[in-house]
DNA sequence: TAGTGGTCTAGACCACCCC
DNA sequence: GGGTGGTCTAGACCACTAG
């Protein structure tokens, strides 16, 4: 009989060791190990069979189980402690994504209804601020989208979106309505792919304009957000300006000393 | 001759490869990738030697370039394109930290002065909402630090911080005046390592107290940042609650599409 | 089709934590 | 001392991109 530490329990191995689709082996053993996690079988805190042990189990190399456990890490499910083990997180981190999440996204983590009412679409001339976020000359012809955004239908924020579409692409009201959401449209039709985002966030009173829209009165504070979103070449594809009522928040997790 | 895609030169190897601390290998090879690039031998966009002529050169495995690459990926100064190359990323990339970092660490980046001014520095009684959010019982002894925060010896903001101490620990006032740092001092007294923290952002007006403290009018639009901070073993430490002037923003980076 | 990054393996040794 | 995660290697093959 083995002596080593006893981890609550062995993780059932799928009989097949692990494949289902064709992504990746470490992808489809974070996922096994995720769902394990999530129907409750190990408690926050306690501790996951070592990565020695998985490999056997799962019949994978330990690297595998290796980047597994990494990529879980990254996602709040567990963590990992040089000497100690390899653990199941909190449930309060775990619920918690790293990544700022569209609006769509992070309404229906929250259990809510994203919606969006379209206020204008318009074809505009780049100002001087606009254009030097944007990488382009001034003047240049920018699609700019006004939308209010809905949390089970009340009221919670207005995003005003810049964007520098390639030439000829033509945007429609329709299809935006349709697909709800700007990013799956602009990976649908046009194939740009949103990579990266810079972004700063800070307090403002609102405006008679902005009060109006969202319904509350002028110089309440609004939490103001603004973005620039990078495609995969990097290269800027999108301003945007996002005003929220006070009631809603912005919630992230942090990895605190990541950097070497 | 190789036939191969040129990058825009090869990277000096330093003589002995890498090694000048005892730094895991990818870690000393990431900080020559990382001065190499930041001295402007490669330009934006443009690519790196490819992983395979990067091992060689430095006399490593490519999987030790691949992690430095990885760790340099984080921090948001290069980025790798499958089947493309690897590349170095926008200034405007790398000068943002994915990390939301400490006020002083913040501040320096900025290239401001940062600086504390402590308001009070009590034992007080939790009360059940901090309680539940430090899973302490009620009435539990917590030490509450109250702050203002400066940059360039203006005013930006206002912590006010519930710790969660071991038993007995006690924190004198000098010494956190001399630390600087509330974490820094966690970590070297109380070898209290953060490790993750869960941090929830929204808008609000300010109260006569906090506009008083803050010099800005009563219902000025302020930024608040509500904060749990959990230790190395996932305990949760600190509540804190900072509230920040009009012009302090927040600035981060986000990789939109890192979850799978 | 050639070159690139992405995945995977099997094994070795080191660094750390705890009994 | 014995178990754990962390680093490192050398080599193989796959998947993607571009000329």
């Amino acid at each position: 009989m083995r002596t080593k530490r006893q981890s609550s329990e062995t993780i059932p191995t799928n009989q097949n060791p692990v494949e289902k689709s064709s992504a990746p082996l470490y992808r489809q053993l974070a996922e096994t190990l995720q769902l394990h996690m999530e129907s409750g079988k190990i408690a926050p805190n306690e501790p996951l069979p070592a990565e020695r042990d998985l490999a056997i189990s799962f019949k994978v190399s330990r690297d595998t189980v290796r980047k597994a456990i990494r990529l879980l890490e990254e996602r709040g499910v567990l963590y990992s402690d040089h000497g100690r083990g390899t653990f199941a997180a909190p449930a309060a981190v775990r619920q918690m994504s790293r990544f700022l999440d569209s609006f769509s996204e992070d309404t229906l983590k929250r259990g809510g209804t994203p919606g969006q009412k379209i206020l204008s679409m318009e074809n505009v001339a780049a100002n001087m601020a606009i254009a030097s976020l944007l990488h382009v000359e001034a003047h240049v012809p920018l699609m700019r989208i006004r939308r209010l955004r809905l949390m089970d239908d009340a009221v919670v924020g207005l995003q005003d979106s810049y964007l520098h579409l390639p030439q000829g692409a033509r945007l429609e009201r329709k299809e935006l309505e349709r697909a709800g959401s700007l990013y799956r449209l602009l990976i649908d039709k046009f194939s740009i792919e949103p990579s990266e985002s810079l972004e700063s966030v800070g307090a403002i009173a609102a405006s008679a304009d902005d009060a109006l829209l969202l319904g509350v009165g002028p110089g309440t504070p609004l939490l103001v957000c603004e973005r620039v979103m990078l495609s995969d070449r990097r290269e800027p594809i999108e301003y945007c300006e996002m005003k929220y009522v006070p009631s809603y928040r912005y919630k992230t997790r942090i990895n605190k000393w990541s950097n070497g």
